[in-house]
DNA sequence: AAGGCTATTATTAGCCT
DNA sequence: AAGGCTAATAATAGCCT
């Protein structure tokens, strides 16, 4: 297509050469990705320029994958061609490195979740103190946070009195502190629902890489 | 071109997927054999059928030489045989999943640090409306939050005032959300520190690995 | 599924900056 | 070399066997 049709043979003038090889390389990436889209499957595409230079396209994020389904592919021994590029990766110097990260990955999600958890947990508890005005539509609802909020003060009031109490007799904070703690767990306290406490943010993450031998792995300690 | 334009996306039907594979499959095959024809250059081409079955194209007599040249020139240093190439490649599969994994280790490491500040806030803010026992020993600050707890309260009482007066008057939920939200605004509302709301906790954790089509990888969705 | 047909759309050769 | 243009050629989507 073009003002006129080509022989299919080397074009001899070189830039012209040049020319159509840039045209017509950019016309085959556009269809090999297209290709792929449309089918989703898996392209690869390697094209050396008059000069030399390399373009390649595949459609997965490296050529060198699709290199490797091509070779297992070609063995025609697919079950014990996956076991042995399965071997040879177990046995291969980075497999010890990748079995670190996926360890530490692993820990990272159970962390995570963990968090996630206890975030609900105390944006739960959270409501029941300084509700979301949002959330608060009926007197029914006002009343009960109304009701809520004032046990909390009581508590705080009777905690107050227990301390003035203790200060003006003696001075000897643990036994405050004893007393205060036991009066605390007494059974009529209302604690909103959910408040099972796990312990402080302060134990909450204490994830270290193994040393790395490999590239950007920023070694670090969280929540310093 | 064909009679109608094709939206770039999978096609859905199966058997017409099929046909617009072998047709441009073809397509292709025919414009990487005139690229390397006219242009005189080394072209390589693999595809996948969306049932598996392969295709490839090189303008060498054998489609290795051309990831041979692809490999060479990649590491910039001579190689030799196809064993190295083999070689080679399952090295660099091996590499390109450990970036994979190392990506998602960091964006792992950067929701926890995230979520961790999260939960300070929420564990700081929790402790102006309900207090560790522990943490109170002398009378002054057992007022502070008796006083914090007061203006808590207080604010709760409005709003039922509020509501009741709505209630009794007329039935517009929304009208009365919104009174209600700008007297929440109001700056008499004593908000304890580090307050700022970051989003709920359905948005904390949304992690997926690429398809991992190796072993001991557990694909997983975290909080869904 | 596979091959042929053709209305349409897509690519591009040669030209011009 | 590097784009933009457009006449001209090429590829192909939806049909039909």
């Amino acid at each position: 297509m073009g003002r006129r049709k080509l022989l299919m043979q080397k074009i001899d003038n070189y830039p012209a050469l040049q020319v159509t090889y840039t045209k017509r390389r950019d016309g085959i990436v556009k269809k090999a990705k297209e290709l792929s889209v449309l089918c989703d499957t898996d392209v690869g595409l390697l094209m050396f320029s008059p000069s030399g230079k390399l373009t390649k396209y595949s459609s997965s994020r490296r050529i060198e994958d699709i290199f490797l389904r091509f070779i297992c592919d070609e063995k025609q021994e697919p079950l014990e061609n996956e076991d042995h590029l399965y071997r040879s990766l177990v046995h291969s110097k980075c497999e010890g490195e990748m079995l670190d990260l996926i360890k530490k990955k692993e820990e990272l999600e159970k962390k995570l979740i963990e968090l996630c958890e206890r975030q609900f947990d105390a944006e739960e508890k959270m409501s029941f103190y300084q509700p979301k005005v949002e959330d608060i539509t009926t007197i029914h609802e006002a009343v009960d946070h109304e009701k809520f909020l004032n046990s909390a003060i009581r508590r705080v009031e009777k905690l107050n009195a227990k301390l003035l109490q203790k200060e003006s007799a003696s001075r000897i904070p643990e036994s405050i502190e004893l007393e205060a703690a036991s009066f605390f767990d007494g059974n009529e306290v209302p604690v909103p629902p959910n408040s099972k406490k796990k312990g402080g943010i302060h134990q909450c993450v204490n994830i270290t890489m193994h040393e790395q031998t490999h590239p950007p792995v920023s070694t670090q300690r969280i929540n310093t």
